[in-house]
DNA sequence: CGTTCAGTTGACTAAGGTCAATTCCCGTGG
DNA sequence: CCACGGGAATTGACCTTAGTCAACTGAACG
């Protein structure tokens, strides 16, 4: 597992600026605020019900995001390399989680307070900027996995799993974990593999 | 219906303050180029497949948003009174439209072009911390809604419909639509009603 | 008074849930 | 090297609930 912790905190700078261009004056606003965490496999980065107050970004390993009823779990994503990580819900709102963020691995992680970034939005148009692009592009995952549950069966979103982007979630996720990410059992999903089969 | 111009701009600006507070000099900017229109039941605000290039707020009426698939529609929102309407995704991505938009009753909104909020937003803070509240804000929708789906059988949605400010859907939106926004189809709610009414 | 459309009801089908038994895989300790 | 233990995945039997198709009811409107 790489460790290099300026190596790390460039490719994080890299991927906001996909987001928006910011100066290296602006980028020195964050630096003194990041941290690189470690994890280890199924230790919780947020639980349910606590406030959320760090947005993380996974240098590497993955991560599970569920949601928990009656003491049942039922997953909303993974995450891997090079993504944003938190209950940015909870972080914008105040309000305590309502998800759970489980690594699913050991998994090295750069942290910062989300309070910094409240700071920055406030101070400088760039920074506001990032703020606007990525709560744009946070609209996005919900919408998508709202409409796949909506408009597809389960065998479909399975299916889909299978092509695209999509696929490294078969390849490194436990099937059981995503049986619940489809929304049914590791039993229905085993089924469904086996219906396929006869195809 | 009401239909007096100013005071349906004034609507919007306390709702667009709501998110963040805009000087007279940064409302002005957006002013000329708000448009009162008039919309008939069963016309569309936006259609799939279309690009949206504006942003809508009801000031009388209410609309009903839907996913296409294989012929079916499959209903994710309605929208009532002071709530902005847009399929934003489109806008933010300039991809065509996957969702669709249609008046279930005669409707007055205000329209104003999303490249007109895109330039204000580069030009001035204010209106970039709207854009942004105003998409963290649109997180909160599809992931609500997106839990419910992973979270609650047909019933239960059913039942969250009938407390809270959801009753307004109830009592305003005819059964077969609510029907699809729950995920099922009239004959079943019919029998979820029925059932619910021998407890 | 008929037409139309929404809503209800009955009979049957399809698909996932539950529970339990079994098999498979893998790592550990004798 | 083999035997055992434990978790994951599969399979079978049975249940529950939504979908489908069709018939019927009821209210709204001309």
């Amino acid at each position: 597992m790489k460790t290099d912790q300026p190596e790390a905190f460039a490719v994080l700078r890299r991927h906001i600026e996909a987001f928006a261009k910011i100066s290296d004056m602006e980028w020195e606003m964050l630096l003194p605020h990041l941290e690189l965490k470690l994890l280890c496999r199924q230790e919780f980065l947020i639980r349910e019900g606590k406030k959320a107050t760090e947005v993380g970004f996974v240098i590497d390993g993955m991560f599970r995001q569920y949601y928990t009823k009656d003491g049942e779990e039922k997953t909303t994503y993974f995450f891997f390399e090079n993504h944003f990580i938190s209950s940015y819900i909870s972080c914008i709102t105040g309000k305590p989680s309502l998800i759970t963020i489980e690594a699913l691995s050991d998994v090295l992680y750069i942290s910062f307070p989300y309070r910094t970034l409240q700071q920055l939005f406030e101070k400088n148009m760039a920074w506001q900027k990032f703020g606007r692009l990525m709560a744009e592009y946070l609209t996005i995952g919900p919408e998508e996995r709202m409409a796949s549950l909506l408009l597809q069966s389960p065998e479909e979103r399975y299916l889909d799993l299978l092509t695209g982007s999509k696929k490294k979630i078969i390849e490194r996720v436990p099937q059981h974990y995503i049986a619940n990410y489809l929304g049914i059992t590791p039993v229905s999903l085993s089924r469904i593999r086996n219906r396929l089969l006869k195809k």
